[in-house]
DNA sequence: GCTTGACCTTCCAATTATAGGAAGGTGCAG
DNA sequence: CTGCACCTTCCTATAATTGGAAGGTCAAGC
């Protein structure tokens, strides 16, 4: 099978499938005599299970992590589900901290009246005068 | 006032204020003989609006805009609303799309043992073989 | 047999926002 | 004068992805 087939049936582009070879996510695969990539069953496998992580927001390092537990036969199950549980964690502090911003912003929009005038709360608020605003 | 005054209060890292005068979002300021960079209260207040903006997740394009509707005295609040506006919706959209990875990643972990042995419905899950997983 | 088009190859660059460092100039205090 | 803290520019890196250029390969059609 060629790259881009491989591409087509895993959702992962032929661009990014070099590119993981590149920095080693996947291994340096069989070639033909014409020098394309040669790939199978497994191979698309692997990249589905890829694709998969990132849609999760996994990174990549977190995905090399995963992948060396899943090719590895003997690893427990505990090792997956402490990488997971910390991803998790990380998620849910990335939406607390969207839905702060998403309160002040909320907060600035209605007290703006939204008219031709030039007076506007939101960016005095910016501004630092008027509204505290949220720090990270 | 020199960057790192101007820098220690307002927040943003003299790197950062040299990077943003680079890029065109803040102006080339005056320079002493010497060529330091010279600042007043004014760049302050506005590198401390960058600062408030960034840390409400708006992008610097988005920054940009809001900086030459501050600027424009004759600006209406129609515009600023409009803009927060719709970044406030794209950080709706974003926490969203979070939580549904962070549900699923509930549900495998809750599925997932957690001890020695090497069943890991997690990993079945990412491969595609067992679960469903959310799509981007 | 040659052209066309759809593949494939590598390499190089851009994106977004921030950070780190190197190499060198400036200014002040001891 | 030395040391130290500050400033300058320029180059590099990060993370993940995308884009393009320049070129090789293969099968179909005329």
């Amino acid at each position: 099978m060629q790259i881009g087939t491989a591409a087509n049936t895993s959702g992962v582009s032929a661009k990014m499938i070099r590119h993981y070879e590149a920095i080693g996510l996947i291994a340096n695969g069989a070639r033909r005599d014409n020098g394309y990539r040669d790939y199978d069953e497994r191979d698309v496998h692997e990249l589905r299970f890829i694709r998969s992580a990132r849609d999760l927001g996994f990174s990549l390092e977190e995905i090399r992590a995963l992948l060396d537990l899943w090719r590895d036969r003997a690893r427990s199950s505990r090792d997956v589900h402490t990488l997971a549980a910390r991803h998790l964690h990380e998620i849910e502090t990335k939406i607390a901290e969207l839905q702060a911003m998403a309160r002040t912003l909320r907060q600035l929009l209605g007290a703006c009246h939204g008219d031709a005038r030039p007076e506007c709360p939101i960016l005095d608020g910016l501004g630092g005068t008027t509204t505290r605003v949220a720090s990270r």
